[in-house]
RNA sequence: UCCUCGAUAGCUCAAUGGUAGAGCACUCGGCUGUUAACCGAGUGGUUGUUGGUUCGAGUCCAACUCGGGGAGCCA
């Protein structure tokens, strides 16, 4: 007989109601009384849970009373409609098969657990609600952002994981090397021979594809990547992992203006697209985790993203009347309070920020007119902060080599991401979005460790 | 890295410097429609680690480890 899927009995139960089926899964939760009993079996193919009803003509009925929560069954019986309240049917078991008793030192009960200690069980969470939702709202996702730019004749582009260049030299770096740390072979000079590495040079994990993709972008004119991206910051928060996943398009003969259109189209397909795809996880969401998420992204797709500059936004904040911890000064970078009163206070709905001082922005952000700010944008949403940062780039050969060597880089390490601006460089322009802000955001978890499956995070890398 | 709070049974949490506790989980028993099922009984502890103060430390002190919240850096 082969097997139903317990998706299959919810999206289509008219085809199975009154049929006999087969089921594979999970234990979830079993209650017993002396003569039959109740089994809520999950199969993994979605999130609800379907419930089976036993009583003692089974011939194995004192076996099953006894499953313990996560024991693996097979079952044969009857989809009937439930009489109970909490479900529209329910499966009249025939036969259940015990493929696999759970053992009773399962760490996992049916009430509820705090998300540290799901954490320190990251190969059991899985199994749980919350977990559940979450792992399937990111295979949505991650399939809802290809499909957007997909749709949009977008080329993915595959840039590389180990980098022997320092990328808008942000951040700290994890070193790939082979080596033998035991024996670090040191030149004349006491500095390490990377020329004996692997790659004969220094190399290091990606922290950005940007200037990989900047290149095919002169290729294809719009490409995007979506890829895992590593820092070795010892940053210990919420919203920061060592290790994360980022998408990062570009597109030539585009402006600013361009940019933040593309980066507002995207979020509200995606969050249209989740939304459609993955309701029952989404309720769970709105319900359980953030009771305010259905509003805030109804906001989201019903209203026209805010834009200002950042020497309005200084304005704003000057006149506000708040009592900012840091001080609110022209120059001076955004501080989370700044960001958060802005998007949270201010304008209640996403806000563009656009054109900040060029001293506090990177080297390859295009110089405006003005010669004091960079054609940059950063994206604040309410509750996450920061979730897009992207810029128009320098297209201008002279002037993105005096930045540079103000910036302090060495040209010859850059001679390529230069040739592109000696070979038919355009104006073109890009952002990247942190994947796991985005899972935040459209799901109200707050904490980054619980969107990744096995989070790696300064002294934590289990699993 | 800085500030701050915390760590007690498998989990969630109690315990005035003076005998280590509850609910859930687990084991056993009861219960004919349950929904975090219910009722009864039982098992379960080197109180994060190391050192110190004290007649006596889960409780006070110090360092360390890990975790939460905030900040910085950013996505």
């Amino acid at each position: 007989m082969k097997t139903t899927s317990i998706k299959e009995l919810f999206r289509e139960t008219n085809k199975f109601l009154n049929q006999n089926i087969k089921i594979e899964g999970w234990v979830r939760t079993i209650r017993v009384s002396k003569n039959f009993g109740f089994i809520e079996v999950n199969d993994g193919t979605f999130f609800k849970n379907l419930q089976i009803v036993f009583d003692d003509n089974l011939k194995n009925f004192n076996e099953v009373a006894k499953l313990t929560i996560s024991s693996a069954i097979c079952l044969e019986g009857t989809l009937v409609e439930s009489p109970g309240a909490k479900q529209p049917f329910e499966m009249k078991a025939e036969h259940i098969e015990i493929v696999s008793l759970c053992a009773p030192d399962y760490p996992l009960q049916k009430k509820r657990h705090s998300f540290e200690f799901l954490r320190t069980i990251a190969h059991l969470r899985p199994r749980t609600n919350t977990f559940s939702a979450v792992f399937r709202v990111r295979s949505v996702l991650a399939f809802a952002i290809h499909k957007f730019f997909q749709e949009r004749g977008f080329v993915y582009v595959h840039t590389p994981i180990i980098t022997g260049s320092d990328c808008e030299g942000a951040g700290e770096m994890f070193r790939v090397s082979t080596l033998d740390l035991c024996q670090i072979l040191q030149d004349k000079k006491g500095e390490i021979d990377f020329s004996q590495d692997f790659f004969g040079r220094e190399t290091n994990l990606t922290v950005s594809g940007q200037l990989d993709v900047e290149t095919y972008c002169m290729a294809f004119k719009n490409v995007y990547t979506f890829g895992p991206t590593f820092r070795a910051e010892k940053s210990n928060t919420p919203r920061h992992a060592a290790e994360f996943w980022m998408i990062e398009p570009e597109m030539a003969f585009a402006d600013l203006n361009d940019n933040m259109s593309l980066a507002e189209d995207l979020l509200k397909y995606i969050i249209n697209y989740v939304m459609e795809k993955a309701p029952e996880e989404m309720d769970f969401f709105n319900s359980f985790v953030d009771k305010n998420l259905f509003a805030r992204l109804n906001n989201v797709l019903n209203s026209d993203f805010a834009h200002i500059t950042y020497t309005e936004a200084i304005d704003y904040l000057k006149k506000s009347g708040e009592k900012f911890d840091y001080p609110v000064e022209w120059g001076k970078d955004l501080q989370t309070e700044h960001e958060r009163y802005l998007t949270e206070k201010i304008f209640k709905k996403p806000v563009f920020v656009t054109d900040y001082p060029k001293e506090i922005k990177a080297f390859y952000m295009r110089i405006n007119n003005d010669e004091k700010t960079v054609a940059a944008m950063d994206l604040l949403v309410p509750g996450v902060g920061e979730i897009v940062g992207g810029s128009q780039r320098e297209e201008r050969l002279e002037i993105l080599e005096k930045r540079m060597s103000e910036f302090g880089l060495n040209k010859e390490d850059y001679w390529w991401y230069l040739d592109i601006r000696k070979y038919g460089g355009t104006k073109h322009c890009g952002f990247g979005l942190g994947f796991e802000r985005v899972i935040m955001y459209l799901t109200g978890m707050t904490n980054i460790r619980d969107v990744i499956s096995f989070p790696r995070t300064p002294n934590n890398a289990e699993f």
